[in-house]
DNA sequence: CATGAATGAGTATTCATTCAT
DNA sequence: AATGAATGAATACTCATTCAT
């Protein structure tokens, strides 16, 4: 009917603004100092609908948490037929770079560090979703490359957590101490280096 | 006088004691949900006379960061003379890791990056102390084994960051994220494998 | 009109399931607790429509109320001709305590109790209801007896509430106080020296 | 030390402040419709303070319960030596209704029961401490009667349930479904005429 | 007529901080 | 200097009631 269809487009509408304000508060002040009065007001709703929408503040968290997690990197066009091992790489790394700060996925890190010690479930679960999944999907493309001779056979779930471990000690890490740090200028110059490090090893 | 000494004894040991309480309250529960109150009681002091000595709660949060920062990791007898580059980086990864784990410096991160958003200055602080002058001591080392033709002349600021960043990526990242995870026991492999990558690069 | 009357079958039937479901709610959870979204969930109705049927949550329990008070006991065949007076007292009692039990009127005057503060109008109205139709009632039939010649002439009235406060004592006091107690198994032997004492003052 | 016995009386002065300002809140409003932040305020207390003194709404409403059931009818010069069993009785009538009406244990009893359902086992110690010390303290009185030959041997037990009830019914069940209930004028005949059919089965 | 969604005004409770002694 | 007691402001959450469709 019309009238269901609209009040769901209009009920649609209001979750998506409690949760665009709710990103926003967690993201700038964490999940303790966010007050859920505020995100209702920025969501122009009030504190009982926010509440018909999520049933907890800690339930919207994990909706606010899961959804900035949703995003994943496409690392699915770096290994067009015929590219080389050190630009295949390169595309990887910026596109790794730009899914964490567009996404702001180091300003999600953050919150989700903070709620370690109140929210362990929780927080094993982001990591999963943040982390892990695109470790596999980092994982699979070296495995590609390795099986089309770019690179020599390895032990590729290690050398995915080294390629990670540069790049974020290179750009992830000072974001996290750092909301203002942007992804510097001289990038592509440590991105070629560090892919100079990963190719010694594992460059066939 | 007499009095004055014991006074101002007793006086410092209360310090100390609120010092202490609160280290283990932030590091615990983060900053946020951190109560003074029971900060005063594990120090055995009245709330009073924790206001005497720190003007606010942030106040001791910062003295209790600042203290924590203050740990420093001894690289100094890694690069005995005769050793060689293998055995020194491990080592240096060795003695940087103890730091990190006994010294709690995980649990303090994770605290220090959850305030980001509140204290950035506090925080800017705090991660200059703590990772600047590791940094820096560990990059020391490293023109020294280059200086003794144990690795290539290189860019050891760079080179430096690398090493941190598989390390991090190997054993601080999850206990960032798992305030029970602890120094798995193939950390010796990981350890060697680490070396082997940087050594490919850097080795003599 | 047909569809004007199954329209206000409709209705009616609606208007029926609201109260049963807030009688439920105002006997087990009293009326602050008791919430009008539970209730007309329970009714399998919109709180929209729970309010076209009742203007507000006090009117709806004023109807609860009414509507439980309606019942009346059916003391008519207690005493058959020729039947003693010890026999007829001890049917009435036992009617009285069905009705009490079975109407869950114990619960009832829980509730009307508890709202005596709030609904001082109201509770005066239910008591009269509950209780005078009730003690007319008796008194009619001991003036019965009286008449046949099974009891002294006496004050009615006045041994109406001797009766009722004897019997109140033994089984309704402790069913206020406890929404689980039931008519226990000794209640023929109180009951019959409850007879006692009323048969040695009021006895022919 | 004086400061500690300045702070001390300055401290169950508050307490006391606020348990008669919760007495006055419950016994008129409830448990539910009393608001702690009144309370505090009648009290000239802040919330904060009065949740220094207790722990929770309900551990305060306790409190109040406690402390007014705590008033026990004294029946002790009911009989003394030489008073005839009429002239016994009516005083035990009178004491019990004065204790019943001066001590509020109406309104007591009323906001008693309207937490039945919620609050069980507060409300099981509450009428343990109303109801069953009165009634073994009446007992005791009859029993003493029975010995000196004021009364007929007999069940004390049952017997001070009889009198309970009959008094209740009279006085105190009005006063339930009225808090503006008093004692009425003529409440004397109506105890003398209790006192009658007390005798008639009791009487020596 | 019926409803799902929305809300304003409240609720109990907590906590960093101050103050009288 | 040290304290126990006190507090104002804030917090997450609830509920009877209304309204656009």
């Amino acid at each position: 009917m019309g009238l269901d269809d609209y009040r769901r487009s209009v009920s649609t509408a209001k979750r998506a603004a409690i949760l665009g304000a709710a990103r926003e508060a967690f993201l700038k002040d964490g999940f303790s100092r966010a007050a859920v009065a505020d995100i209702a007001r920025h969501a122009d709703v009030s504190t009982a609908t926010l509440y018909k929408h999520f049933a907890s503040k800690e339930e919207l968290f994990a909706a606010v948490a899961k959804e900035a997690a949703g995003v994943v990197d496409d690392y699915s066009n770096a290994i067009a037929p015929g590219i080389g091992a050190r630009e295949a790489l390169t595309k990887i790394a910026r596109a790794y770079l730009s899914a964490q700060f567009d996404g702001k996925i180091n300003d999600l890190m953050r919150v989700v560090i903070a709620e370690v010690p109140s929210h362990p479930k929780l927080v094993a679960e982001m990591s999963d979703l943040i982390m892990e999944r695109r470790y596999k999907s980092f994982q699979n493309i070296l495995d590609e490359m390795v099986e089309r001779g770019l690179l020599k056979p390895h032990d590729t779930a290690l050398s995915t957590r080294f390629a990670s471990g540069m790049i974020k000690e290179l750009f992830v890490w000072p974001a996290l101490f750092d909301p203002a740090y942007r992804i510097p200028d001289d990038a592509g110059t440590k991105i070629e280096k560090t892919v100079d490090l990963f190719l010694a090893r594992y460059g066939a």
